[in-house]
RNA sequence: GCCCACGUAGCUCAGGCGGUAGAGCAUUUCCUUGGUAAGGAAAAGGUCCCCGGUUCGAAUCCGGGCGUGGGCUCCA
């Protein structure tokens, strides 16, 4: 069988477009690594779909994750015997796209084989819409050289060229791969081939290792599009030759090629980075530093809402806000095991002439332990949940940063829950419910769980085998309990504990972690936390990490891409653009300003010498909730004519329109 | 960090096989006061990412940086 490794899958999923709509469920194409799944992951709910959404972050990190960390799905599905797609355990889901892609793949190989004789081959599954193909070339390749090959497709498709299945002994196999010099393919069969017999496919003059199953004939592929290329290591190893990646999509027919090509676009037009700009909602400038961005008035604006609504709503729900400071002093991090399992991806040390060492916070967790620890707690004080949306720093490597969506400073909406074992399940099914009522108020209508626990390696894992089962155990009953479907996912647990963990996808459906729920039995015995219990003794407390909404960044690029910029009106940085007719109306505008503002709408009144036509447009392109022309008959009648984004038009008297917009604006609505 | 591509006005981009650069939008000013997605005119605006090198001369060529995008790795 195949190891299902840690590197993995993530990236083909990644590229993938979207899967319009529905949601996921590819795992069954993905298949079976996923070893025990309890439910299937179908993706929860799907609501409307013109807005894609992007995703979030990962909550608090916290932790260790010293490698492995928490992470994002992505890899987690993913395989890394997918590269075995290619042979070896992939099964076939007898999925006709995915025969197609992947047969696709080989003829992007065939295409290769003629144009680059010297090529070799790694591995070319069928990924999320489409395929991709990993070569060595000897020598750089770029984009531009994607048309030669994609027309040298072309005629090989048309060419009516049969894909024929053979099984040859292992040692012919290792000939003729030897013969071709396909050093690559080589290695997997010994990796990968057990047995005496090899299943390869030929194309044409290109012979793959692979089990299938394929099209009957090359002249089955209709619609594909070579769209890029990558450097990707061989076997997801950074430590081995990087190939270059040549990723393509492939389709049934041309129709929907072009409609998966349509969705790219839109996809590119609601991209955060771009909508950010045009939008004017944050800036990342070099003089700043790479994934430091600066949040602008109006993207400020939305962040604050977000934040009086997490906070309020955990404020009713028990939870306890502080504020505790960016820096603390290396020595806590060395308490909780950050500085030596999270190194790398914490900023150096400042260091002071009397020897002081102060650590930008990778995390917040010891602080808030150090909260806890204030006091002298008793089993009443219990569960105790600190919160705070505070900034965490971390250096992450230059090429994994992306606009609001990753970077090295950001402000997670994190909580640490101490409670007793018997309180762990409670907290973790009560962590979920707000993660999905925030979901739920926020518009985050796509999203799937994900549980991660330990694997077998048993060194890769801290603490004792009891506390491992009893922390899955109550994580999978919180969400069973509450009815939620998962993908479980083993062996990508944080070091310290297993987790949930929130997936969503960004506009272009590459998935991210947006919320996490993680238990962690080891914070509270390095810092030895305690508690009385009711019979006096001195107990130890449980640790719960959860991110509800994840890093406000990521949030909010995930929100930027979902209503791509069309943000509900209690979000929106203008709620109403108010619009006199002509400078006679001025006056009249103002009094209507004045009095929604009252109401703590926030206006904006344009005033420019435009035309109407001008005022609305532009407004438009904001993406304003309302637009409150003001003419003479408004004047008049003590009206406002107010237009949504629907382009609805109304008159109503000024109150009216003033109470309607509170109402939308304190429900939340969306 | 690695691979590929890219880096010209605030934005979107042209142009430049070496001789100090253009458009549209945005901005400013003037005219226009006009009922639901772009009224007209003028002006202003650029270290052509940075640093070196080659050259009489570099934004154009070469080298090295930095940054951005897409992947890989990693994952807050």
């Amino acid at each position: 069988m195949s190891r299902r490794g840690p590197c993995g899958r993530g990236k083909e999923q990644r590229l993938a477009g979207k899967r319009y709509a529905c949601a996921f469920d590819q795992d069954a194409q993905s298949g079976g690594w996923i070893t025990e799944r309890v439910h299937d992951p179908s993706p929860i709910h799907f609501i409307h779909t013109d807005e894609p959404p992007s995703m979030t972050p990962d909550p608090s990190p916290f932790m260790g994750r010293a490698r492995e960390g928490p992470g994002c799905p992505s890899k987690t599905v993913h395989i890394l015997d997918d590269p075995m797609s290619d042979y070896g355990d992939h099964e076939s889901t007898g999925d006709p796209l995915e025969k197609l892609r992947h047969s696709t793949a080989h003829l992007l190989a065939a295409a290769v084989t003629e144009l680059y004789p010297e090529a070799k081959y790694g591995i070319g599954p069928a990924v999320q819409d489409g395929f991709y193909y990993d070569f060595d070339f000897g020598k750089p390749i770029s984009e531009s050289d994607l048309p030669a090959i994609e027309s040298r497709m072309r005629r090989l498709a048309q060419a009516d060229i049969p894909f024929e299945h053979e099984v040859l002994p292992r040692q012919r196999a290792m000939e003729e791969f030897q013969k071709r010099g396909q050093e690559f393919k080589l290695e997997l069969i010994r990796d990968k081939v057990e047995g005496d017999e090899v299943s390869v496919y030929r194309t044409g003059q290109f012979l793959d290792l692979c089990r299938g199953p394929h099209v009957s004939s090359t002249k089955d592929l209709k619609a594909f599009k070579l769209l890029r290329v990558a450097g990707a290591y061989w076997r997801g190893d950074e430590k081995r030759p990087q190939l270059t990646r040549i990723y393509g999509t492939a389709w049934p027919t041309p129709k929907e090629l072009d409609e998966y090509l349509k969705f790219l676009e839109e996809a590119a037009k609601r991209d955060h980075k771009k909508l950010g700009r045009d939008l004017k909602l944050f800036t990342v400038d070099d003089r700043v530093g790479p994934g430091l961005p600066l949040w602008l008035p109006d993207g400020a604006t939305i962040r604050r809402e977000l934040e009086r609504f997490i906070v309020d709503e955990e404020l009713a729900r028990g939870y306890l806000h502080v504020r505790t400071p960016d820096v603390a002093r290396l020595d806590l991090y060395r308490q909780s095991g950050h500085a030596q399992l999270y190194a790398e991806y914490m900023y150096p040390p400042m260091k002071f002439e009397d020897g002081e060492e102060l650590e930008l916070r990778p995390v917040n967790c010891p602080h808030h332990i150090v909260v806890y620890q204030t006091e002298l707690r008793s089993y009443r004080d219990l569960p105790l949940r600190i919160a705070e949306i505070g900034n965490n720093w971390r250096y992450e490597r230059s090429g994994t940063l992306a606009g609001m969506n990753r970077v090295r400073s950001f402000a997670l909406n994190d909580a640490h829950i101490f409670c007793t074992p018997e309180q762990l399940m409670d907290e973790v099914r009560s962590a979920i419910d707000l993660a999905l009522y925030f979901s739920k108020v926020l518009g985050i209508d796509e999203f799937w769980y994900q549980l991660s626990t330990r694997d077998d390696v048993k060194d890769k894992w801290l603490g004792d085998e009891a506390q491992w089962q009893e922390a899955q155990a109550a994580l999978a009953e919180a969400l069973e309990s509450m009815g939620q479907p998962y993908k479980l996912v083993a062996g990508e647990a944080a070091f310290y504990g297993p987790k949930i963990d929130f997936q969503v996808y960004d506009a272009h459906r590459r998935e991210f972690t947006n919320s996490t729920v993680q238990v962690d039995f080891q914070l509270p015995q390095r810092f030895d936390l305690e508690y009385v219990a009711e019979d006096g003794t001195r107990k130890r407390p449980v640790m719960v990490h959860r991110g509800a909404a994840g890093a406000m960044e990521r949030l909010f690029s995930y929100l930027i891409e979902r209503y791509a910029g069309a943000f509900p009106t209690w979000l929106h940085p203008t709620q109403v653009v108010i619009t006199p007719i002509a400078d006679a109306h001025l006056e009249f505008a103002s009094e209507v300003a004045k009095r929604l503002r009252a109401s703590r709408v926030r206006v904006h009144l344009d005033g420019r010498s435009e035309r109407l036509d001008r005022k609305i447009r532009d407004a438009k392109l904001k993406k304003v909730p309302y637009v409150a022309v003001v003419g003479g008959k408004e004047v008049e009648s003590g009206h406002v004519n107010v237009q949504n984004r629907a382009g609805e038009k109304s008159d109503m008297p000024l109150e009216s329109f003033v109470s309607m917009i509170s109402a939308e604006i304190a429900e939340r609505r969306r």
